[in-house]
DNA sequence: TTGAAAGCGCTAACAA
DNA sequence: TTGTTAGCGCTTTCAA
């Protein structure tokens, strides 16, 4: 390729990265590399940088919209400064994960971007000399930068908006209790329901009754809902922390007949789910793409060599108004 | 690391790659090798042997559990042999899927799979040194191996079943006209069905009153059953070519209070989708996690060096019958 | 601004 | 069986 142009490859290696050549030779290089169908070697370029062009992401189930999303806002952020990703799915296997990291260090990776399977058995220790950023989850005692959604926020939008809208016996039907996504959104309820009650003078403790622990799958969701309409006092409004549990729930509200938004449902969401049946859920979005494209950023700035100490970004939720919390007149 | 266990580099290799060492020599590079946490520098190996140990897996929707099924077996199979795979969404669009291409070929991957975004305008004609095997469709125009589902045999066996329960007046829903995958599953249907009216000495023109040609999803399905049970005639069995429409097939017979089994549903599926409200679903099970184990067989023998005419194998669809399809007498 | 030369870590051919 | 050597295609000094 040199020859064909007359240069030195020294010069082709810099008409392609962006190097000092006069106009006339680099256009000469460009023809000649036209013509042959030229595209630099990326494995020879990587064995000599010490760092390939890729970027490992590994997320826990493929499968779902939420880290779909993700993966296409870092490929897209990656795409535009010459970087590809190359997506792994853990499967939440931690073993599974380890070799996915293995391969990261033996293919001399750019960098890693990680929703790791566990925040205690996922090591991160051995990414001493490659930069991992954490994407939302951070794994325990690894000092990285990370990405981070701020469930607490999402939470009382949420809670606030129900109360906005005219529901007052406001109830919440959460994940597993200990899982900090849950617990995070959890708390928002508490803190914007502790307020509003404190401000009426009422008493905090009723708040317990309207908290239940679920599994974060439909049926819990389900069951969890049934509890509730059998309350002496049901709720008149629910926040659900999920959108696979809001199904659950929407189901059982059709079976009492008490569809929203006579009784309000708000979950949390954000990935468009192909047509849930009947009226459409007002959620709380997850900001998944800006997540991926967050990182990638973080991660390029590591890999360009800046020193700066590690950094956590956290992203906000957003509320997306639906027909299912109006308010509890709107449809008499 | 050859110094550290006191042979040479040639040696490291021959004991990292299978070749004759002895025995104590080879254990003492294990142990340096232990010690040292080496590991074998992917990148020099594959510029050294011009070809990586990466397999690009291209597929056109991630989230479709048809495709991430596809990519486990890919994956497991990939990793028995020390290959690993990277995952690329097309997202069914052919300029990011040209990239994706000219990715593999910079990377000079081992191989592709590829399961093309188009079967006219995808271009595999760069490919000349690279094995690719085309996978659940193949390219027009390419000679490459191909690992395929017989859609046709798929179609008959969920025909001849729905007769065999003892429906007699049996549709078919099946996705738009002209589209491969649900032409050929049209076809499996009207060869069955046709020899049974002929049997019966019946007019074979009847059988196109109960087709209707829709367009995959489960809106496009609810209408099209619609449609045949305003049938002067209706049916009393349908065979739905795809998953996606069965779900609105199933909730217009809900709506009609005509649930299955009393009109028999079949539907084409095969991954386990989340609980489908309602008796289940008998379905025709698509072999996609063999589709990829299959696909890497094929390709890692090409890896190999291995001289043979071109091949395409054609896996075979799996009847599985749940309640939906017991027959019209069996639930009174 | 340019080219010559060295070297990234590995494997394959050859010689011992 | 083992070591020596050359070279994969690139980027990066260094000298011109």
């Amino acid at each position: 390729m040199a020859r064909a142009a007359g240069v030195s490859a020294a010069t082709v290696s810099r008409v392609f990265n962006g190097g000092r050549v006069t106009a006339e030779r680099a256009e000469r290089v460009l023809r000649s590399a036209a013509e042959l169908r030229f595209a630099p070697n990326r494995v020879a370029r990587a064995l000599r940088m010490q760092r390939s062009s890729v970027i490992g992401l590994i997320i826990p189930d493929i499968e779902n919209p939420y880290f779909n999303s993700l993966a296409r806002g870092a490929e897209d952020a990656a795409q535009r400064k010459n970087f590809s990703i190359v997506l792994c799915n853990s499967d939440l296997n931690v073993d599974k994960e380890r070799r996915y990291l293995d391969t990261a260090l033996a293919e001399q990776m750019a960098g890693v971007i990680i929703a790791a399977a566990s925040r205690s058995h996922t090591d991160l220790s051995r990414f001493t000399e490659m930069p991992v950023v954490a994407v939302d989850r951070r794994p325990l005692g690894a000092t990285v930068d990370a990405v981070m959604v701020d469930n607490q926020h999402g939470g009382e939008q949420a809670t606030a908006h129900l109360l906005r809208s005219g529901y007052r016996r406001i109830a919440c039907i959460t994940g597993p209790e200990g899982a900090a996504v849950s617990e995070e959104r959890l708390t928002g309820f508490r803190v914007v329901m502790g307020e509003h009650l404190r401000e009426l003078g009422q008493d905090q403790a009723q708040l317990r009754d309207l908290i239940r622990y679920a599994d974060f799958q439909p049926d819990g969701g389900r069951t969890a809902m049934c509890d509730l309409l059998a309350l002496e006092e049901p709720p008149d409004a629910v926040f659900v922390t999920n959108d696979l549990m809001a199904v659950g729930v929407l189901e059982a509200l059709r079976v009492a007949d008490r569809e929203p938004p006579r009784i309000g449902v708000l979950s949390f969401g954000g990935v468009p789910r192909t047509s849930l049946v009947g009226p459409s859920l007002s959620t709380v979005d997850l900001p998944s793409y800006d997540l991926g494209r967050t990182a990638v950023g973080l991660l390029l700035e590591r890999i360009s060599g800046k020193e700066k100490p590690h950094q956590t970004v956290v992203l906000q939720t957003s509320l997306q108004v639906r027909s299912s919390s109006v308010g509890p007149t709107a449809c008499p």
